[in-house]
DNA sequence: CAGCTACGTAAGATTATCTTACCACTCGGT
DNA sequence: ACCGAGTGGTAAGATAATCTTACGTAGCTG
């Protein structure tokens, strides 16, 4: 895999985090005291993003930066990353809210289990 | 910690495992299609890296990016043992049923969440 | 429609990186 | 001690990337 091809799926990924996240580019450039031009730039693979921006990525995202960079599954963190997402996302729930979406998850799991599609995330 | 903080210890943790790796910087520079003046300044801390040639560290020295970015191992446990439990159950949804919840979980919060810094994006 | 936010993109100014070259130091062999 | 090869640090002009500001579009709301 090239160097190029690497970069562009960090930009990727950085998108893609952002977004469940819930942050806009201009919330994120904020966070990061950059241009949200730049944000831009770096989602459309434009731009390069550096190791420490890397790190600073995941940190806001709250994930690692194996999943950023797109690294094989054995050697990221035993914890989905996108699962890390969702944990963030839940932690600003409301305790009534959460219990309701447990009860709501338990139905699609009913559902995913027949399906039997083992976790995992999807590496390209 | 800043970002310069980062971009140091990932200089120092480079030039840590390129040792280690029983490598010189010519023979790096090599691997990498750099000029060993490059390598140099990456490990002395004057030169940032890019996300994509941090992998490419990884690579060569047979390291995670990971390690090489200090990051602490297991990034995710949340206090609230509802948490723990919640993210058990995320973990046995398909990564479709978990992507469509996180969206969902999104918007969620973009409604409570209406007031904090949603504004003041553009430049001045 | 008017106003707002989000996002993409252009262009000149600014800054970082590249490339070549030169320097000092070390180590074995002669 | 001298030499040659190997390693690593650094300087300087040419080159390439990034920054910063500005403008344009699209969606959504009242």
């Amino acid at each position: 895999m090239s160097e190029l091809d690497k970069e562009l799926i960090i930009a990727a990924r950085i998108k893609e985090a952002r977004r469940l996240s819930g942050l806009s580019q201009g919330q994120v450039a904020k966070m990061l005291e950059m241009h949200r031009p730049t944000i831009s730039e770096i989602e459309a693979g434009n731009r390069r993003v550096s190791a420490g921006e890397l790190m600073r990525f995941a940190e806001i995202f709250d994930v690692s930066v194996a999943y950023l960079a797109g690294e094989s599954p054995d050697k990221i963190n035993p914890s989905d990353p996108k699962l890390q997402l969702a944990a963030r996302e839940l932690s600003k729930l409301s305790p009534d809210a959460l219990n309701s979406l447990m009860r709501a998850l338990a139905v699609f799991r009913k559902d995913d289990d027949e399906n039997s599609s083992g976790g995992g995330n999807e590496q390209t």
